[in-house]
DNA sequence: GCGACAG
DNA sequence: ATCTTGTCGC
């Protein structure tokens, strides 16, 4: 299925406004629980394509069976560009167009898997955090850049991990999903530990250094911007 | 003040 | 994110 989305109203238009969001809303992020096991229920990946040039933005959504990692559904959302890139407030960019697509789908998200960061951000904030405290479900962030945040040496087999370290803090961690790999780097967002979101971010990666997830929305957003561009609807 | 900086 | 050719390897 494929909608359209607006920017929502009272959507923050500069860098101050979006700061202040994240500031309000950073406390509702709830930290205290577990998450779903891995391996069970459903897993979704979301990821967004952008046309700054035509100011098209295409969202994807894909709910797999955490099990199997078979796709169960699909759902995109086309729509503009809420907000230019700006490290630290990719939230603003992604996360109307992203809700699109989450709400058009008819299974049960389950845990959804952002790319990009959680709870390792400046404010402690970032997509995922959003995400999760806008919509309600567990969420996480798996980026494949450390953005400005440092981690020691680790081991060179799948599995390694190394703190993810804003001063003394850990805010994430790097986990080695492919042997001898560069490693991924995951964070918690919303309703799920650490410990949990890595345990997934391994379930999701059989075969590849980036989550299934996270594979199957980009490839589902791109195509979504193509067709978008080649038939403006919006 | 300057540079670095998820996607 | 996006712009882009060839190339090395399973």
């Amino acid at each position: 299925m494929l909608t359209t989305t607006g920017i929502p109203d009272g959507w923050p238009t500069d860098e101050a406004a979006a700061r202040a969001v994240q500031d309000a809303l950073r406390d509702r992020v709830a930290l205290d629980e577990a998450g779903p096991p891995p391996g069970t229920g459903t897993v979704t990946g979301i990821d967004v394509a952008y046309d700054d040039e035509h100011d098209v933005v295409a969202a994807a959504a894909v709910v797999l069976d955490a099990a199997t990692l078979d796709v169960l559904e699909e759902a995109t959302a086309v729509g503009h560009v809420a907000f230019p890139y700006v490290p630290g407030l990719l939230a603003f960019r992604e996360i109307p167009a992203v809700l699109g697509a989450l709400e058009a789908l008819r299974t049960d998200p389950g845990l959804v898997v952002c790319d990009g960061y959680g709870r390792a951000h400046p404010r402690r904030f970032g997509l995922a955090s959003h995400l999760g405290v806008l919509t309600g479900l567990p969420t996480m962030g798996v980026a494949k850049n450390p953005f400005a945040f440092a981690h020691g040496e680790l081991g060179r087999a799948r599995g390694s991990t190394a703190a993810l370290l804003d001063g003394a803090e850990e805010v994430g961690r790097a986990l080695r999903t492919r042997d001898g790999v560069k490693p991924v780097y995951v964070s918690v967002g919303h309703r799920i530990s650490l410990d949990n979101a890595c345990a997934h971010a391994l379930s999701l990666t059989p075969a590849y250094r980036v989550p299934e997830t996270t594979r199957r929305a980009d490839r589902l957003c791109r195509d979504a911007l193509v067709s978008a561009r080649r038939r403006p609807g919006t």
